[in-house]
RNA sequence: GGGCCGUUAGCUCAGCUGGCUAGAGCGCUCGCCUCACACGCGAGAGGUCACAAGUUCAAGUCUUGUACGGCCCACCA
């Protein structure tokens, strides 16, 4: 291997051999490329699949969406997983470590329209010779795209297959870099053929057990994807809106004349979907209108009014309209009692041509004026109309409330009726939910109050998982359905596909007992159009990574997963959905332990988003801070805590490598310390320092046992420093051969071991500086070498008190403190002095007085005992 | 409204099962090119540990309550 190596002109001497690696000038820059290449030729981190299952650990990471740039979180969380990853390999554990990618959904279809300026059209047939463009979403002219270029459905799923791809290669770079000890061999991606094979062969088990069912019923939808959404990618927003006081008609009661019943709505382009009016059940000023039909304005339909718990008297009038469907309250309304459905928003978001059929010809002609219209033209236009006959009470009054909105889209969502998909979840069977919440505590969570989110979300779930997606880019549901002699599918009776055939699209294959040419013909079949959610296919990524049925010997050594690493964000999707296929799958938890990362903040506390525009490219920081210094920082963010991002603390980090560079320069500079590492340790400071060092390790290991390594790198960090600017130089002139020749070989024994030790403890967070110092004395890679044991060193140390180096460093403080305030020069001798301390202290103190004295440049130095610890010093005249 | 987390020096945070005279780094002040390191070294100033009550010989550390901040969920008439 290439390296700054000095000439050796110096026709010094044999000493110099344990020099010979050591650069002149140590430095940080280079690390990265250099080591990265390193440990991908020699295949460091290669998973031995020949290790048993107890010698293994195996990590299931959720693949980051390949959607254009990582972003300071993943380099947070992944760096938080490495570091657990090379502590484990420390430990003699093979490590599984895969990466994969999560490259099918949404976001990737939205990128490609983005970059190449096109959008899918499934009508449209395959064009053989199309050649996007336009890159980078800018025009022929270099300016945005003004209007996108339709284009066919396998055309589209081709550029989204060349997007991902320079992704991810972009990506893997970025990882490298960052120095993942990854096991890239491994790699999968979610859209990949095994993954689509996994992820269709776990659905088809669903169906076959049950645990998928299909469904035609009202879902929530978003207009401009045009898809289904589930309940875990729900967000809620603050929007403006109005109530509206609508004048509805009651009848007359015993004779007397019908009266107006007002009710407040934000929604009043809706009114032709109302299907009846609902107030509570103890309201008695509306009770005694029960069974009897109001008469909505403008279309003069008659609906009942009904009586159910979720009607709130406080709000409004105390009496709402449930139309088909305005909100998900509407979808409960409607099921609970058992009302008809009169949609009058499509798929597109616009009002759909047919009018409810309840209504009269000239109410169909009033609606008429609605057709087409979007809903906020469609809102301007009922408003007109009910102003016309007088039926808006008084002020039309703003406010600003709530809506759901799918999280990735920008229109708030609406609720239609069609046929998706559903996995059970517990969201409809509280049994179900229970068994659920109780695989949470087959996981150990770090941190443990993390597993509150997950029981909270059980909890909370409303419905089952709606896998289902119109979309385009994505693992497709793997079913036909024959056609009957009209053409109609016959959706209760689905055809499955072998599973020894997958995965399939259902788009070009045939199913099983038809001919290509019978698709979409009356007797012949059809596929199911649908994709499913990106869910569907990561909540199998311990599946999928194992190799699951591809490769049960593997699946067998790494399956369930020892850790899942992630985000506090996606434990109600990613998570969760995990847990729920393993459950039902596996019928365990799909992990032992769960370690929970933070969040990135910006310094003004907000989380850091594209949208705040206070996002930095994670490569810029690596290559200005270098990565051991951005995983320093890394490391620093506490297991589950938010953490800020903070340049001065990566500096920190960036000091903290060079730092160890240059005290390893200087430890293996006293001669040939592997040689020293066998070396009898004999004076009193040098076993206090390793009794110290044997404590570190005994806390590390224990931090790292239970995933903390913020914890493990504080003590590794604190002892490290306290190592340099105390014991260093306080055994300086000893280790130089400043006094006898056993001091001087016991000091360059325990120098030898403390390195050695350090080394190994920092490895996990600081993998490229470690590894550069390893190279320069020690055989093979620091990250296949084995994790320190406190043993030996308290054997070495024996009953040696840890405590003299704080007291030796304490007094060499105090001496330097004279001199500080005197304003001398640090190597100012002192001709005299006096340090007062405790009887106990001050005999621990006089075994190592003649290093004190040494790096105090002092002599004559009176130790008397006393109460208060204090130092006085005459110093040497100044010139 | 329900749940969870946090509140310790100007800033970012340690402080694990209660025993400290409350720590670190950054920043700040002063000094220093000391033969590993000026991408450095040394010294120093700086805190009634959010507030209140309680348990205890002893509370930053345990209990209860309050305030403030954050996150998740529910709330769409």
């Amino acid at each position: 291997m290439e390296r700054n190596v000095e000439s050796g002109a110096d026709p010094g001497a044999l000493a110099c051999f344990a020099m010979s690696n050591v650069p002149e000038k140590p430095s940080l820059e280079g690390l990265e490329q250099r080591w990265a290449a390193t440990w991908q030729a020699t295949n460091t981190y290669a998973f031995d699949p020949t290790k048993s299952r107890d010698e293994v650990f195996s990590i299931d990471t959720p693949p980051p969406t390949v959607s254009g740039s990582l972003h300071m979180g993943h380099i947070f969380s992944f760096t938080h997983t490495d570091t657990i990853a090379r502590y484990q390999r420390m430990t003699g554990k093979s490590v599984f470590y895969p990466m994969g990618w999560d490259d099918n959904g949404l976001p990737t279809e939205r990128r490609v329209q983005n970059y190449f300026g096109v959008r899918c059209d499934p009508s449209l047939p395959y064009d053989t010779g199309f050649e996007p463009s336009a890159r980078e979403g800018l025009g022929p002219d270099g300016k945005a795209f003004k209007q996108q270029i339709p284009i066919s459905r396998p055309n589209f799923v081709e550029l989204c297959g060349e997007l991902v791809e320079q992704d991810e290669k972009v990506f893997e770079s970025v990882f490298r870099t960052l120095g993942l000890s990854v096991d890239w061999s491994l790699l999968y991606a979610t859209i990949d053929e095994r993954s689509r094979r996994a992820s269709q062969r776990g659905f088809l088990r669903n169906l076959a057990r049950g645990e998928a069912y299909q469904q035609e019923a009202p879902s929530l939808w978003d207009v401009t994807f045009q898809t289904a959404v589930a309940q875990a990618e729900l967000e809620d927003r603050d929007q403006p809106s109005a109530y509206h006081k609508l004048r509805f008609t009651l009848p007359g009661l015993e004779g007397e004349a019908g009266s107006d019943l007002l009710i407040d709505t934000t929604r009043p382009e809706l009114l032709p979907a109302c299907v009846a009016v609902v107030a509570h059940p103890s309201d008695e000023r509306y009770t005694r209108y029960e069974g009897m039909m109001v008469t909505t304005p403008v279309f003069g339909v008659e609906v009942p009014m009904v009586f159910h718990e979720l009607a709130d008297p406080e709000k409004g009038t105390g009496v709402a309209m449930i139309c088909t469907f305005g909100d998900t309250t509407d979808v409960t309304w409607w099921r609970e009692l058992d009302l008809p459905a009169r949609a009058v928003i499509g798929r597109t978001g616009r009002f759909i041509e047919d009018a409810p059929d309840v209504m009269s010809a000239e109410a169909a002609a009033l609606y008429g004026r609605m057709v087409g219209k979007t809903i906020h033209s469609g809102k301007a236009e009922i408003v007109t109309m009910l102003q016309e006959v007088d039926a808006i009470v008084g002020e039309i009054r703003p406010i600003t409330h709530p809506v759901k909105f799918f999280e990735k889209g920008d229109k708030p969502l609406e609720i239609v009726t069609s046929r998706q998909w559903y996995i059970r979840n517990g969201g409809r069977d509280r049994e179900l939910g229970e068994r659920l919440i109780a695989r949470g505590d087959e996981m150990a969570w770090h941190p443990p109050y993390m597993q509150s989110r997950y029981t909270n979300w059980i909890d909370g779930l409303n419905g089952d998982w709606l896998i289902s997606r119109q979309r385009f880019f994505g693992v497709p549901i793997p079913l036909w359905y024959s056609l009957d002699d009209n053409g109609e599918p016959r959706y209760a009776e689905p055809i499955a596909p072998h599973e020894s055939t997958l995965p399939i699209d259902p788009s070009t294959d045939v199913p099983p007992g038809f001919d290509a040419d019978q698709r979409g013909k009356p007797g012949g079949f059809m596929g199911d159009p649908d994709i499913m959610d990106t869910w569907a296919t990561s909540s199998l990524t311990p599946q999928i990574a194992a190799k699951w049925e591809d490769d049960p010997d593997l699946f067998e050594r790494v399956y369930p997963f020892d850790m899942r690493p992630q985000g506090h964000d996606i434990i109600r999707t990613w998570l969760f959905a995990t847990a729920v296929r393993s459950h039902f799958e596996e019928d365990v938890a799909p992990w032992q332990h769960v370690c929970i990362s933070g969040w990135i903040l910006d310094p003004d506390r907000k989380k850091m988003s594209k949208s705040k525009g206070n996002v930095v490219t994670p490569i810029d920081l690596l290559e200005q801070f270098g990565s051991d210094a951005i995983r320093y920082w890394a490391a620093s963010g506490r297991p589950g805590t938010d953490t800020a991002f903070d340049e001065a603390q990566m500096k920190v980090g960036r000091r903290l490598s060079i730092k160890l560079l240059n005290a390893s320069k200087f430890a293996l500079g006293m001669g040939d310390l592997v040689a020293a590492l066998e070396a009898p340790v004999t004076e009193p400071l040098d076993l206090a320092m390793l009794a110290r060092l044997a404590s570190l390790v005994d806390e590390c290991t224990k931090a790292f046992d239970e995933f903390d390594y913020a914890r493990a790198l504080e003590r590794t960090e604190s002892f490290f420093w306290t190592f340099t600017d105390d014991y260093i130089e306080l055994v300086k002139n000893r280790a130089y051969g400043g006094r006898t020749p056993e001091g001087q070989a016991s000091a360059h024994a325990a120098l030898a071991i403390a390195l050695d030790t350090m080394l190994r403890l920092l490895a996990p967070i600081i993998p490229f500086a470690t590894e550069e110092v390893w190279s320069w004395w020690r055989e093979g890679s620091i990250h296949t070498s084995q994790w320190p044991s406190s043993a030996p060193l308290f054997s070495l140390a024996g009953d040696a008190s840890p405590e003299l180096l704080a007291i030796a460093g304490q007094a060499l403080s105090g001496l330097r403190r004279v001199k500080s305030d005197a304003k001398r020069k640090p190597r100012t001798k002192i001709v005299s002095g006096s340090i007062t301390d405790s009887g106990d202290r001050l005999s621990a103190l006089r075994l190592a007085i003649d290093d004190v004295c040494d790096a105090g440049a002092a002599s004559n130095l009176e130790l008397n005992e006393g109460n208060e610890f204090a130092v006085s010093a005459a110093l040497e005249p100044d010139e």
